[in-house]
DNA sequence: GTTGACCTTTACGTTAACGTAAACGTCAAT
DNA sequence: ATTGACGTTTACGTTAACGTAAAGGTCAAC
């Protein structure tokens, strides 16, 4: 049995997500991260990455940290009594619904941008005649 | 030929979607809405309504009030000349881009959601065994 | 041994999007 | 004529999510 162990840098991470080191550490901060240490220096693993990136998602659809923060823990529901468990499962079911509302909004988004795209080019043949 | 002509008060507004008037106010300071008014107080008609309603989506999807307001000026290329046209096409493009990545987002933050719940199912059945 | 490329912590600064309060005007109802 | 519900402006306060130094430690390369 063989164990390939990658890590990362922070500056690797950051010129990989396009995000400055300061934002990497920000997050650990607020407790989105918690990378090990060799001395003093950050060792990142696939793991963190994989947080980083759920992260930045987050971030892409307007989510604040806490709420990303919320998604990536209920990955894990290690911890927890059946109560616990849920109101874990209500709190799921809450941020689908919320994408899902977020879904309607890009379709109506979308067919607003394809009425754009249609009043500019007729725009542009009104000034081309 | 009979024209109804609709108004809204801030307050209407505001309760209509959730929010509070400085709200309301907010995004017209930030030159979002230029509702009409009788001596003081504002007047908002149904195109207003619209806009308010626009800048409230955009919110849901993380857009800042600056990109809404990109997104509703490009409803009427009124204004431009040729160069600048063919930037609005531009600019509208790269807006669906944006909306379609986070239509994958969406997906994937779905798929993540499906497995939390079955994870946290199968930590129910755990406990109540 | 000093330069350069990394890493670290600490800390003050900035922007967006409002919240919150103060102080005031208007107008219908009691 | 005063209370209450609405509207207004002005202005300071707050939070999130970083940006931007400053000051210093490490370590390989020249």
């Amino acid at each position: 049995m063989s164990t390939t162990t990658t890590s990362y840098s922070i500056s690797a991470l950051a010129q990989e997500f396009g995000i400055t080191t300061r934002t990497i550490r920000f997050y650990e901060d607020k407790g989105l991260l918690s990378p090990e240490r060799r001395g003093q220096t950050r060792i990142y693993s696939p793991e963190d990455r994989v947080r980083l990136k759920l992260i930045l998602r987050g971030k892409r659809l307007g989510f604040s940290l806490d709420e990303s923060r919320e998604i990536i823990d209920m990955y894990d529901p290690s911890k927890g009594n059946v109560d616990q468990l849920n109101r874990l499962l209500e709190r799921i079911d809450a941020k689908r619904q919320q994408l899902r509302q977020q879904q309607r909004d890009i379709e109506k988004m979308l067919a607003q941008l394809d009425e754009a795209t249609a009043r500019t080019r007729a725009a542009l043949k009104e000034q081309t005649s």
